[in-house]
This record gives structure tokens, sequence and C-alpha cells, in this order.
DNA sequence: ACAAAAGTGTTTTGGGTACACCCATGT
DNA sequence: ACATGGGTGTACCCAAAACACTTTTGT
């Protein structure tokens, strides 16, 4: 048993990662959750949770998200960031049904989790093979999670705001190549705001790793817009201190 | 011993906390070591570490670091958040004298830390009465540290100054009444520059939640400044999303 | 009187914001 | 020809930054 506990794949009893991923897609940012049947006063409900797991022996946190991502999605090189840890010592307990779901699942009922962002871009959501108890919700619509989900989620999507006015994400959730108003939708979706189209293009036009193609959208019925890329390498080697990506 | 591990004090064995502990004063900002005597190649040396503990059963995160700051300080009631996990699995066993230490001490040496630093205000350290094996080394030159704490400082180094610019962080720094010059003096330490004193003061003019009290310094043999306050009440009232403390 | 830090205004520059029209393409 | 989103310039306002002297106190 000792051994079975000290193995390089055993899970760490006491330590999860919850993962809050994020897809953006016809103009909303979206969540991803998971339904679990639930038995509950001779009954199974349905309740939604954010998809999580244990931290195994010999892997850090951030292969523990990037596993749960693969679970989820297929997908894998997707980016993930922790923003934060949530250790109430009675946060798997708060609803006598979470509880009765999770009881049988665990070795010890004091579980701390570290919650992780994950960001998914347009391309990639095309190609997703999403388990089939996942489902896409509207950030503007999440229902009652189970745990401190709700919690978990809330914060991930307030730091992902502040991240965003401060680090390249954004290039995370679009496609290789994009169009400036693909981009600018973003901050608007994630922001419940609009910008003036002038006005975000001067900003942008002071962006030297935003690579202007020699390529143009097809297939669409007006004036086709300039494709661009981001350029990690002039990002990295022009960024300063007070870098700040507000649009 | 099952029951000695689920009693409501026992220690969760791979989870801990450390505390990268700053307090200003001198015109400086420093941070808190303790030193260990380490038995290595029949010889005990003398290492420097940050302060730490596992986590209880019954505690959660904060409850954790505010127990380490008691400890280490005698201090209660200190502004304390977590930054950051590290969760390398090797993170106990980069140099052998580290782990020769650590071993003894642990039931696993597979332990996730989570980085937390907190502020200690000028009146607190007049009072500190710290531990016999702790010191305050100068931000500038902290030597190596065993395990990965040189990192858990490099980032709550980091993690500081960004939080100073974006909340009112650097009142928890200062005692409860304050003149404009000891507020700017902390700034330009923690980011090693100067201001301008006029710019600076027009900024924080427009801070309605930074109270002018009638009182004034004493003991000085110059002009005296007059003393200031931090209003929490206000600034609750006041604060906007993109609230900014640059300065 | 001198030393030491407190306190105070003006000018210039650049960025933020508000605002309206023509262009290129597909149907 | 029309519908659709692409793409562009100007004027105003405010914030940031550069800059020097007078005031008040203790010794």
């Amino acid at each position: 048993m000792e051994d079975t506990l000290r193995s390089p794949n055993a899970m760490l009893s006491t330590v999860s990662v919850d993962c809050v991923i994020f897809g953006y897609f016809e103009n909303m940012l979206s969540v991803l959750v998971r339904r679990e049947s639930v038995p509950f006063n001779n009954q199974i409900i349905e309740e939604w949770k954010l998809p999580g797991n244990h931290v195994l022996r010999n892997e850090d946190i951030n292969a523990t998200a990037a596993r749960i991502l693969k679970e989820q999605t297929g997908l894998e090189g997707i980016y993930v960031k922790q923003f934060w840890v949530f250790s109430d010592p009675d946060r798997l307990k708060k609803r006598p049904q979470d509880y009765e779901w999770v009881k049988p699942r665990l070795k010890d009922d004091r579980v701390l989790t570290v919650g992780f962002y994950s960001l998914i871009n347009i391309d990639s959501i095309d190609n997703t093979q999403l388990i089939e108890v996942a489902k896409w919700v509207n950030t503007n619509e999440v229902k009652e999670l189970m745990f401190d989900h709700n919690e978990v989620f809330e914060e991930a999507l307030k730091k992902l705001r502040y991240d965003l006015l401060h680090e390249p994400l954004v290039f995370e959730l679009l496609p290789e190549k994009f169009t400036l108003t693909q981009m600018q939708k973003i901050y608007e979706a994630i922001f419940n705001t609009t910008y003036d189209k002038r006005n975000y293009r001067r900003k942008i036009n002071k962006m030297p790793y935003l690579i202007p193609l020699n390529e143009i959208q097809t297939g669409v019925s007006h004036k086709p817009a300039r494709l661009y890329s981001f350029d990690r390498n002039v990002y990295e080697k022009t960024r300063t201190e007070r870098f700040d990506f507000r649009v």
C-alpha cells in the first residue's frame, strides 16, 4: 500500500487542479463545464462542474493541467496558467449532494485545489473532440456549479481580464493569421464593451510584434481584410517593464 | 495512525506554505530569512531559507501563513497574500545538503508549496521580537537560499511590485500616520528609482482616500511635514475597474 | 546664520477620445 | 446597384514629465 502511494503515478490525495477552459467563438467567450450524475435523496440528479483532477506524484501542476485539457478536449500544447489556490477546509462539503458525489472518489476529504485557466483558439475549437459529458457555456450564462467552482470560475475570469491587458494572451485565442477586427472583437466580448475602430487601430499600430502579412481574407462578401500574425520574438525583445495591452 | 493523520491539527504532508516577509525600514526593502544548521559531509554547515511550514488539516492557507508570521515575528494581523504555487516534483532535492536537512522532517518527499508574501510596517518592525535564528536582508543582497527559495523570493518581489501599482498595498508598509515623503521613498526603494516631488504630489492629491491630518511631524530639525492617513472606506467607494497606483 | 527637508506652478509634450466618410469585394 | 465590413485623419483635452525657488524648523 505504501508502495502504491509512493509510485510515480500515484495521486496526491490532498492536492488537485481545476481548470477553467475558455474558448472564444461566435463572438462569445465560453467556458467548458462537464456533467456529473449525482446520487441524492434516492434520485440521480444532474450537476455541472469544472474539469479537474488530482496531481500525480511525478508531475508538476502544469502537467496536471495539460493532462486535464487533453482528457476533456483531446488537445495538446494549450496555454494553461495557474491563478489561485482554493483551500477552505470545507470546500467539498458546502452542499450535501456534492459531498455524496465526491466521497467515494476520494482518499481524503481535505483537498486543496489549484485553479488554472486555459485558452483555446478558434482553430483548435474547430478540431476539438469534446468528451460526451462536456459542453461550452457562455461566460455570462454560467449556472450553479458544484463545490466552490463558481468562485473558481469568477476568479479565473477576473484574472483573465487582468492578464489580457498586460500579456500577449489574446493571441492564444486567435488563429495563426487573423484580422484586426477579429482581435478587436475578442476584447469587446471579454470586457463587454466596444471600441472605436480608428482609435483601436492607432494603438495596434504601435505594437511592433504585430506583423502585417501580404495576405488577405478570402471568401467574404465585402472588402477582404488584411491578415496579421504575432511575432513572439519581436515581443520578447521590445517588451518593457510597464508594458500594457490595454485597448 | 490513520486517526492521527486525520486529526484536526495533523499536517498535510504534501502541502506547505513558504513566506516571503517584506519589511521596509532605513529606506530599504528587506526580507526575512532564517538560519538552519545542515549536516553535510560530516560537518554542520549553515544555510538560509524562507520561513515555511505545512498546512494543517483544519486551516486554510491564509491561516497557515498567519501562523508562520506569528512564529517568526510574534506579530498578528499582518497582511499576507498568496502569489504562486511551486510544484516541481524534485524541488526539495536540487542540492544534496538541502535534502539531508529536510529528509528527517518530512512524512513525504513530494511537497508542493504555496508562496505567500507579507508586508510588515515600520511601527511593527520596531516592536518585532524576531526569533533568534532569523534576520532581515536587503532585497538587493539576498544570497543563495535552500531549495527553490531564491525563485520563490524573486517571484514574490515581482508580484509585490506589480501589486503595489494596482492595490493600496503601500499602506501596509507605512505607519498609521505618515508623511508624503515617507510614502514616496517606499516606492523609490522598491522600484529602484526616484520621482519628482511635485509630480508625485500632484498624483497623490488625486487620491481622495489619502486624508491630510491636522498634525505635523515632531522631533525633526527642519520644517515638519504634514501627516496623512489612509481611509480604506473612501478607497473602497471610489475605486474603479482600472484603478492605478502608479507613481 | 545655516542646514535640512517641506511645500508649491508653469510649460511642453504625447496619448486618449470623440467623431464621419470613402473603398473594395461578392451577390 | 447594393450590402457589407475594411480602412483612414483631425481636433480637443487631459495627464505625464521636466524644471527651481521659497518656507519653516532645529541647532
